[in-house]
DNA sequence: CGGTAGATTGAGAGTCCTCAAGCTCTGTGG
DNA sequence: CCACAGAGCTTGAGGACTCTCAATCTACCG
């Protein structure tokens, strides 16, 4: 159990992938976080219409954030990996508009909601910090609208790939030309708006072509500048984020 | 002209449709405006890639933020109104991910970009505030997110529909159960990921079942029940907004 | 060794798309 | 004052992408 390690022996944070703080705020951070929360693979991590909102950083695993009609069909509306804030739409406004689900066993650092002001106050940064976070999930969820509303299915897959492979490889899980892709074919499926037969039909189309390749929990791109040029997509270089 | 308007003064703060600043905070923001912009209706206030961030809020008129792909299909991702922050994510990443075009004439509150820091460091309120527009935005988003991937034609338009009733009655544009509505059939397609003809059809058919009246630019929901209904769209009552 | 979750494949149907022609309304200029 | 042009909307027809239904297959687990 990774769960009582401290902000300041963080093993994100040694990734590179994100921008150093100074000590008080690391300190800060520190006091922020109220406790380590386990969930278990297919769980929910916040409930739609959850009416209190705890705030979290995602730690360790994979998840995604969803929206669901009565007829039972759901969106899901991006992707989380580790790094990712969580929760920060519930912790602001009153009630959750969309649920949170682990995909495979997830690890939260879960932050004092009392504190968010102190945050603000206290330090500048951080709340800058926290604004960069939501503008950079708003980017993530606008080139998803993109996707579902103007590409088509190969074309939506083909991003949905790519968009994984880069944020995965960014946080250092890549290995051997791969990164780790707990997905089903439903959760693409539900992330593009397509159904899961036609979806299983446009992936083993692109394995055909050479432009992906899953296997156990494990995806590679064997042709990368291909699917890019698929997908119509073309993006600067991962920057690195903040973390909190 | 509303050029030379004073935050003080401003028009759009006395409809209660925001939350009310402290003396201090509406002088920070008032040195923190930088000018106003005029855009005429069909141009560009931010052009995609475009490098140079600027801060704006929407002051008066409508407008919309999308993204292009090379083979020239466009997604709108959202539409702006008054009291809108436009170009958040351009001030903090580089580049803009996105275009923001107006469909009317449009007064914006152009920002100095440079005393952003400063708005964080000597107005926590207001930096709080600003994350809570981000998160706004965001909830806007996926709230088409699912219109686009899980709703049919009649749905997401019903949806399309209520949402921009409910956002333009808040500000108190509505007169004689009816509100304004700048966009053509294209938009709406642009936004929804539909064709035009579909767009056309559809209308058409809502029409025809009396859930909606577009007439010269206005847009009346005789049955609002049945709409809300058919897009299966249950949201509380809108709360106060920041407005920076 | 069943049982279950996930993936695959075939067939027919439906929503939505493209192409194309025509309509309405508005503004402009001869 | 009226014809013309352009933007936006309407309508019909055929076709394509994607959907639903349904059966089968594989892999993993108790």
């Amino acid at each position: 159990m990774a769960v009582d390690i401290k902000c300041a022996q963080c093993p994100l944070r040694k990734t590179k992938a994100f921008s150093p703080v100074s000590a008080e705020e690391l300190e800060f951070i520190q006091s922020f976080k109220k406790k380590t929360v386990r969930v278990a693979e297919g769980e929910l991590v916040i409930s739609e219409g959850a009416s209190a909102g705890t705030l979290f950083t995602l730690f360790e695993g994979f998840a995604f954030r969803f929206k669901t009609l009565s007829n039972g069909r759901r969106q899901i509306l991006n992707f989380l990996m580790p790094g990712d804030l969580v929760g920060l739409q519930e912790s602001l406004s009153s009630g959750s508009p969309h649920g949170v689900e682990a995909v495979t066993e997830v690890l939260l650092c879960a932050f004092n909601h009392d504190k968010l002001w102190d945050l603000y106050r206290a330090h500048p940064n951080l709340g800058y910090d926290m604004t960069w976070l939501a503008a950079q999930e708003h980017g993530l969820i606008d080139e998803n609208l993109l996707s579902v509303g103007q590409r088509n299915a190969s074309e939506s897959i083909a991003m949905l790939l790519i968009q994984h492979y880069r944020r995965a490889e960014r946080l250092g899980l890549g290995r051997d030309n791969s990164v780790p892709f707990p997905y089903t074919q439903q959760h693409i499926a539900d992330a593009l708006g397509l159904s899961l037969v036609h979806t299983s039909k446009t992936l083993s189309r692109l394995k055909k072509m050479g432009l992906q390749m899953i296997k156990q929990g494990q995806l590679s791109l064997p042709n990368p500048y291909a699917l890019t040029k698929l997908a119509d997509y073309y993006d600067l270089p991962m920057k690195v984020t903040p973390l909190i």
